[in-house]
RNA sequence: GUCCCCAUCGUCUAGUGGCCUAGGACUCCAGCCUUUCACGCUGGCAACAGGGGUUCGACUCCCCUUGGGGACGCCA
């Protein structure tokens, strides 16, 4: 049968093409995308984003794909295409099918735009940049909206010297209509787009075209994207008409703002999300605290990974900008760390230790590490330095504590405790416990009294877990071996002071 | 400037016309627990942006104002 409409040419062309995984009519699962360009960072909104895509994917038995934007070629790094898969791997958003690069590409969109330029639904236009952007000077010089005015539509002759670029023909009266399914429809007049490029010069394709040329070959069913892109949905939108492809459905979900409610950036601390990883937080803390920004399930505030694959849905995205909240994120991690499984953090306390440059071979298990200190850290980072002397040598008694605790008074106690502990075998926390006990009996003091000088001679501070359990992780060797230089320490001043 | 979106405690949110004297969480404050710090527990401060409608009845629906955000590139 010979074809007569062009466009039924165009979509025999579509399915010829092979570059993604062959069509399977039969089964049309949800399918949604994250495709992020790789000019910088893995920013920590684009991974709420593609957590969004990623969550309505498992929940509903459907395709997560991962495509790298990367059609400006002067842009796009190797080094952030690094950075998103890296990303992208910590925080365990696992992608059924790429990373596509659009850069592979370009094939495909060279034809999509020849069959266009062919039909009559794009065009080529000659305006230099310079004229473009004189154009856009007047016009806005004028309080007119700047907008190309579509003056090479009905050229016919190239102009010398000037490589064209491709320009779709977009309607000029009607409405598009965006049913979006957060936000719900959106109307769009036709009269306020223009002609946009959808190739440039040099033979590229710009990413309105690459979208939904891409999103239409890998039948991506649900496009779930940041705020940013509902504008420019309408003008997707006429090109999928023109191109006779399936419209896919549009959630576009709000923006994470920074704390002063200006867009995040930099300037608002950490926003690339590896940079999470370094400060010690779980990956799925990151993700609780992410998928709250404009999703809620009733009260509940902790969700595993499980959790929220189970009660996700884009229905209940709401459509409001939220704020980032470094506090709350802390409180989540903290939360997730009290439940977290030892394995998961022993591995990466023991990156916390090597950042800082502790050597860990010398000391207790970092499992005994974690059951002591879980619940009073806030992230890996802050477990790591709160608790460097159980690996390293106490050179230097914190000034307050020693001003304070170790007093002449406390000395009878202390080298009485001492000589107790030092007949301690096995040396473990009840028994440690024990003796600090009879030993306080003994001198007529509570067990505080004796604890605290006992606290800032082992760990030269005056904040530790339970000074019993502290002690045992301390060691016995160790423990004994400062609790002399705190006695040594309280000589010196009961001489110094002459008293 | 034009177009689009948004609007409940400081922040994240619950709330889909009567269950609201507006609930939970973070932060902050007070207290309890306690050998320090945390955890945990109890209590407290704190909001429907403003104005019009619709309705017997509006946080909930409509309109306007105001405020915030976004888009208007040979960036994505």
């Amino acid at each position: 049968m010979i074809c007569q409409w062009p466009i039924l040419g165009r979509i025999e062309a579509l399915l010829e093409f092979r570059a993604f995984p062959a069509a399977n009519p039969a089964a049309m699962t949800l399918k949604t995308r994250f495709a992020p360009s790789p000019t910088g960072d893995l920013h920590i909104g684009s991974v709420r984003t593609a957590l969004f895509c990623w969550l309505y994917a498992r929940r509903f038995g459907g395709q997560f794909v991962l495509r790298v934007e990367d059609t400006d070629r002067e842009r796009s790094t190797q080094e952030s295409i690094d950075a998103i898969l890296n990303g992208m791997a910590w925080v365990g958003l696992d992608y059924d099918e790429g990373p596509y690069f659009q850069s592979e590409r370009f094939p495909r969109y060279r034809e999509v735009a020849a069959n266009m330029l062919a039909d009559g639904s794009a065009y080529h236009c000659y305006c230099t940049p310079e004229e473009l952007e004189a154009m856009r000077a007047e016009q806005i010089a004028r309080g007119e909206n700047p907008r190309y005015d579509g003056r090479c539509r009905e050229r016919r002759e190239p102009r010398d010297g000037i490589e064209p670029v491709v320009r779709f023909k977009n309607p000029r009266e009607g409405v598009v209509i965006v049913d979006d399914m957060v936000r719900g429809p959106v109307e769009f007049d036709n009269s306020g787009l223009d002609d946009l490029i959808i190739m440039r010069a040099d033979g590229t394709p710009t990413y309105h075209f690459s979208v939904v040329i891409d999103d239409s070959d890998s039948e991506i069913t649900h496009v779930i994207r940041g705020d940013d892109h509902l504008n420019n949905t309408p003008r997707q939108i006429n090109i999928i008409e023109a191109l006779g492809l399936t419209r896919p459905q549009y959630a576009h979900v709000p923006m994470i703002l920074g704390e002063d409610g200006s867009r995040l950036s930099k300037r608002h601390g950490a926003v690339n999300v590896l940079e999470y990883r370094e400060q010690g937080y779980l990956a799925d803390a990151l993700l609780n605290y992410l998928v709250r920004l404009g999703w809620s399930h009733g009260d509940q505030e902790i969700f595993s990974r499980d959790e929220m694959i189970r009660l996700f849905d884009i229905e209940d995205v709401n459509p409001s900008a939220a704020r980032f909240s470094p506090e709350k994120l802390a409180w989540i991690n903290q939360q997730h760390i009290m439940a977290a499984d030892i394995d998961i953090l022993s591995e990466q306390l023991a990156v916390q230790y090597k950042r800082m440059g502790i050597d860990t071979q010398q000391g207790p298990p970092l499992k005994a590490v974690i059951d002591a200190f879980r619940e009073r850290a806030t992230t890996l980072e802050e477990m790591a330095e709160s608790s460097w002397y159980l690996f390293d040598d106490v050179t230097e008694i914190d000034a307050k504590a020693s001003k304070k605790h170790l007093r002449p008074a406390v000395k009878e106690p202390l080298l009485a405790l001492r000589n107790h502990l030092a007949e301690q075998d096995p040396w473990e926390a009840s028994a440690i416990h024990a003796a600090i006990d009879a030993v306080a009996a003994d001198c007529e003091i509570n067990f505080g009294k004796l604890g605290q000088p006992l606290r800032v001679a082992v760990t030269g501070g005056s904040v530790s877990p339970p000074i019993d359990i502290t002690v045992e992780l301390v060691g016995k060797d160790r423990s004994l071996e400062r609790i002399d230089r705190a006695l040594a320490y309280i000589d010196k001043r009961i001489s110094g002071s002459g008293s």
